[in-house]
DNA sequence: AATGAATGAGCTTTCATTCAT
DNA sequence: TATGAATGAAAGCTCATTCAT
């Protein structure tokens, strides 16, 4: 086998085992025998169980953070858009990889602290779009932080809200009101 | 010392060392020297570190959810009122005691998974309040699952923000705007 | 209560305690909860968890060889109507006290070692009447130890079976055939 | 290393420690220095330490009631030869190996309680012995789970006598005396 | 004499990591 | 590269014993 294709099994398994159990609690015994490899073979590809861990967060994370940037530069200007582009873009990433959605859910909580940049972080992209939104004045001026504090709770609380069983059915499905929400929450009319 | 005074120490403790360096990552070790008693003495009040962190955790979430439920019982009815009345308390529990506000926001997270009962859970709360007020026609009718769930994210979400620092001061001074926000959220003119 | 009572209820459940999930498996919580005392007090009454063992063992076992040979002692002349008074009184005792009984096992076993005299021994009253009965030329002549050991072997061994349910009843009723077998053990006829 | 050699080295350490200082007496600490390998190391090849005595002592007991049953079925039709090869064989095992045989005594008795099946067991063979030599019409009929247990205990016996020091030198010299002992039992003449 | 909360040494067990093959 | 047996530090937990009341 490639070293790449041991090295992908290694970060299939450890992201399902993370975000299933958490990271302490997955041990690389567990780790190796669901990538099916020896637990040797973990530290040909990483120094260290928690290189791992910021390998995987990291990747995912910043990903996520340059897609959701793409996808609002894409969407034609108008917060209306944007908004909508995005909001459109993370139901549908719960949708298709609910694993993957659960990992950015760690990555700001779980302590995962100071394990990723807040430099280029979804929250930052949000604020940007916002902060675009009151420069073009489609909305009144505001706390551009607080604003994109407020819609990314917005967004990842329904996301909770599925996980737990509280809410049933795809996300997409709660893409519209969601992201009227958040317009109405920048008021943007 | 009285054994209701040990164990206060201990919960005291415990809620600090969890909170800001998580549970698993807390030893008994660190909790007894914390605490200033013996190691063994934990197990005389508590039966594992589990039930230690079940009791910690059950407790003040319920405690909270108690409290925010007759904050908002308190308030005249209104959804304006009362959703204002929550989110001041809520705001005002963050700067009183932000560890404690911590423990909450783990709860919701950090796979505190089955640990809490969802039947009684201030998301549960806030639905009913948005419930009430589409019966009264004070709003639109709506999904108050995912109204609910929408008011909490963004009421948390600024919280996590003030924690890692991108947001500053006191979350009190954010509460105007928060309120606004959420009551934009189930759009009440 | 007197000191009295209160020792003897120690002694009592430790008796029990003891015998049915062996000294060592025995905590003092344990034992101080059956006898309805503090932990603490156990400590008024023993020095420590060995001084208890050592006083309940060496009792018993000192009680039963004294009264082995009381009712060797007080049968008549003749190994026949002596191997019986002492058959019939260790089935009487394991019928009318088990647990006491299971104790006298342990004593041998269980590794209750240089707890126990061995000057003084239910082995050492067998061996007795057995090199009486060759003095009197009853039986020929053999060797005392090992014939003790082999009719101490006869009885206990029916015991343990009781003990396991491999046989069934009171032991009294086996006590002729017990008799009858140590009997020919010695070859008397 | 291989794995079975390490397995190896750690059940021979555990019988000899086990059966000189207990079970519960000889901590894994102990046990690993006397096997000259890391703590750790034990939990690689058993689950617990009560796995680890479970399976010595099952191991060791089944064995050991295979070959006396095989001792007892290689020997020629009459209760007198197969009882002396069974004597014979019992005794020879304490000669040669004193701590496998305590550690039989120990099964018995120590409270190792359900751990072992009483369906194929010692005292089961040398009772199918005695049946069958009812049934050949050599020995009065009896109660065989009575003459079993007598037989197992004069055999039993005598080996404490000899750990304990009451007898002295090699069983076997006792052989003789306890199989004809143990035909009397029987009453073959 | 009795209580029961507290102790702390020492137990069993876990698990990230190493290394000879 | 991959293996998997071995490691050992450190974890959670137990329990005989102490001591202030």
């Amino acid at each position: 086998m490639t070293a790449e294709a041991t090295r992908m099994r290694i970060k299939t398994s450890a992201l399902r085992l993370f975000v299933s159990k958490g990271v302490k609690e997955t041990t690389t015994r567990e780790l190796a025998r669901s990538a099916r490899i020896a637990e040797g073979t973990i530290y040909r590809h990483y120094e260290s169980k928690d290189e791992l861990v910021r390998d995987l967060f990291n990747g995912h994370f910043t990903q996520f953070t340059d897609e959701l940037d793409r996808v609002q530069s894409d969407a034609p200007d108008g917060i209306g858009g944007k908004l909508q582009a995005m909001v459109q873009y993370m139901c549908g990433l719960f949708d298709s990889d609910r694993t993957l959605y659960q990992l950015l859910l760690m990555v700001q909580h779980d302590a995962l602290p100071s394990l990723v940049s807040r430099e280029r972080s979804p929250v930052r992209v949000i604020r940007t779009v916002v902060a675009e939104a009151i420069e073009r004045r489609e909305i009144p001026d505001q706390d551009v932080r607080l604003s994109a504090a407020m819609i990314l709770g917005a967004v990842m609380q329904p996301a909770l809200a599925l996980i737990y069983g509280s809410l049933q059915g795809r996300m997409t499905k709660f893409a519209p009101e969601i992201c009227a929400a958040c317009e109405r929450i920048v008021h943007a009319r």
